[in-house]
This record gives structure tokens, C-alpha cells and sequence, in this order.
DNA sequence: CGCGACCATGCAACGCGTTGCATAGTGGGC
DNA sequence: GCCCACTATGCAACGCGTTGCATGGTCGCG
């Protein structure tokens, strides 16, 4: 139940509705957990349920459907609790490790193209994170422990894109070859 | 669906029964692929009703209920199709990065001990793909296509759990001086 | 004024993956 | 001779994540 407590730190970064959720996991949160508005909502319902988060209707009443959700003190005590436990590593699971099998089982399957796609998806998503970042992580600036946390993560990132670039240069030399 | 695709390219290495599938996917194939036996005996039973596989019952017949698969024409072309697709890429998908944006924003909660263990984990995993690449792979031995996609295949996994040793690394020194 | 883009929430249904349990035969060890 | 571990297959149920669709409001543009 990973995405409930994204939701309440999330939510503990800032107050707001299903709606802006949805859009914040598209940027920080989501490089690492995603969801979709679909589960956001959803599992918002549950933890309101659960007496986690509370609802109140939006400052400008009446005109939209907004509510906008806070995390109540049960919700952050649930987050700590939650946060000590251990938890598996997660698994690799890539569905282009099975297509290289099966190309050396059944012969070449042109899968060269796919792999130079695969090199340049990786570094978008590379230089993406390098830009930010250089905006939000400049060598000058004060690293409080929330800084340094959060730039923590976005280095897994970056050295997990890297990696991943690298080896599809390895891959293409590899298959090129053949 | 390549739950379907791993096992058709498994049996293709070599036919086998359910049960054989299963021990081999927690060795080859699932390092990068898992499934329970839950999983296999039901997508085997879906793909002998699509055409793809067909199974018999094992020479030694009546003593067990053990049945043994093989694919069908139609499965090697469906396998040939599926691997030409495009796929989107896996995404980064860790709940320790939740935990650790949690941290970031109620207090410290003590993960230092948690990164610890994953470091070792991974380092395990490390030591594991290291030890079967000089197993299968020496250096002065002949390099086949198939041995070089495979040989590929284990590297994606080796500078996998390298990057994350490494960034485990990075993660507790930073937050070891908090 | 109408239309498209965006804000905002939600229902219904499906599928993959997981968990717990059941069954039954076989082979080895104490 | 009994028990345990392993081989071998399967049912039932649940939950998360996905997909397709529906609804209705606001705001800017031509």
C-alpha cells in the first residue's frame, strides 16, 4: 500500500486536491511511484474512510467540485509507522530483456532500431533530471537536510538513466556486430 | 502480456512442464521476469486454448499427473510479432523513495539502518550475476550470438545492482551525517 | 457566441499479480 | 513404518493498476 503514503507525504508537502495531486505525481513523486488520477481518487476515498485525511470543501464554494484534502495527526502517525518497516527490493522487470531472449532463441529479430529508441528515451529522461538539477540543486546553495534528501533521489534517478544509456551503447555495439 | 512471450521463449530453449517453468524462472528468466507458478500453470492453460503450445502428458505416464509443453508454429509467430512491437520503458517504481521523501518532511525516522540492509542486498544480487558470468562466460570461450545476447542480458542486471550499491553508498554517507 | 482547452471528479470493468489453500504422488531419513 | 520434503497441478478470492467513458464547470480566443 505504497501509494497511500505517497499521497500523505505528498499531502504533508502540501495540502491540495485529487486533481492537483494527480498533477504533482506527474513531475517529483511520479519519477519514482506513479498513479493515475484514477487510483489517486480512489484511494484518497479509503484514507478519508481510515480517518487519515480530512476534506473540506474549496475556498471558492459552489463554483467548482474542488475539495481540497490535509493530513490528519492519525495519517502522519500511520506514515511514520509505515516508513520504519522494511520492504523488498523491487524487482527488475523489463519486457526488452524477454525480446533479447527470444531473438537469440528464434534468430535475429531486428530489434537494433528498438534498442537505439530505448538509448534515446533514457537520455531524455537523463537530461531532464541533470536540468533540474542544476535549477534546484546549484553547488552554492544551503543544504538543509530536506535538500540534501531530496537531491538524494534525484541522483538514484539520474545514476539509474545513466546506467541504462550505457548499456544500451554497449548493447548496440553488441547486436551491431552481428 | 509477455508473461505469455517469457514462456514461449522459455519452452522454445526448452519444452518443459509447468512446474519445470517455474524453478527455471526464478533462475534465468526471472531476473529480469517473475512469476508465481500461480501465474504459469494459468497463462499455460490460456495459450494452449489460443493455439500457441500443446501439451502431453510425460512418458512417465499415469505415476504423476506431470504434463510436458511445446509450441506450436502459431506460438513462434506470435513470438516473432510481439517482439517487433515497441514497448514503453519499465518504470523506476521504489517505495524506499517514498520513505526516504518522508523522512524528508516528518524528521528523521531512522532508515539509515534499512539502506544498510538494501546495500547488501544488492550487493548480494552483485556478487550472484558476477559469479555466473564467470561461470558461463570466460573470457577465452567461443562467443555465439546467442551466448553474446545472453552474456548482455546479465551485464543489464550486473550494472544494475552496481549503480544501486553504489548510489546506497552515496545515500548513507549523506544521511549519515545529518 | 460558440468551441476547444483545461480544471475537477467519478463510475464500471477488466487483467495481472498475489495469497492462501487443497490435493496427491514420490522418495529419503530416522 | 512414519513423517517430511519435494514434485506437480490447481481453485478461489482479492487488490492494485489500467482503460474507457461520463459529467460539468471555467476561461480564453476568434
Amino acid at each position: 500500500m505504497s501509494l497511500a503514503h505517497a499521497l500523505l507525504t505528498s499531502l504533508l508537502e502540501q495540502p491540495s486536491s485529487g486533481y492537483e495531486l494527480a498533477r504533482r505525481f506527474d513531475k517529483s513523486i511520479g519519477h519514482f511511484w506513479q498513479a493515475t488520477h484514477q487510483q489517486i481518487y480512489r484511494e484518497l476515498g479509503r484514507m478519508e474512510k481510515a480517518g487519515w485525511i480530512r476534506s473540506d470543501a474549496d475556498p471558492d464554494a459552489g463554483r467548482t467540485r474542488k475539495r481540497s484534502y490535509g493530513v490528519l495527526p492519525a495519517g502522519r502517525d500511520e506514515l511514520m509507522r509505515w516508513a520504519a518497516e522494511a520492504a523488498p527490493l523491487p524487482e527488475l522487470r523489463d519486457e526488452f530483456m524477454v525480446r533479447l531472449r527470444a531473438d537469440a532463441v528464434v534468430g535475429p529479430l531486428g530489434l537494433l532500431p528498438e534498442l537505439e529508441r530505448r538509448r534515446a528515451l533514457h537520455a531524455d529522461k537523463l537530461r531532464a533530471y541533470r536540468a533540474i538539477e542544476a535549477r534546484d540543486f546549484p553547488a552554492d546553495a544551503e543544504a538543509t537536510r530536506q535538500r540534501r534528501i531530496h537531491h538524494l533521489i534525484l541522483k538514484a534517478g539520474i545514476q539509474y538513466e545513466q546506467g541504462w544509456v550505457a548499456w544500451c551503447d554497449e548493447a548496440m555495439r553488441e547486436l551491431g556486430r552481428a
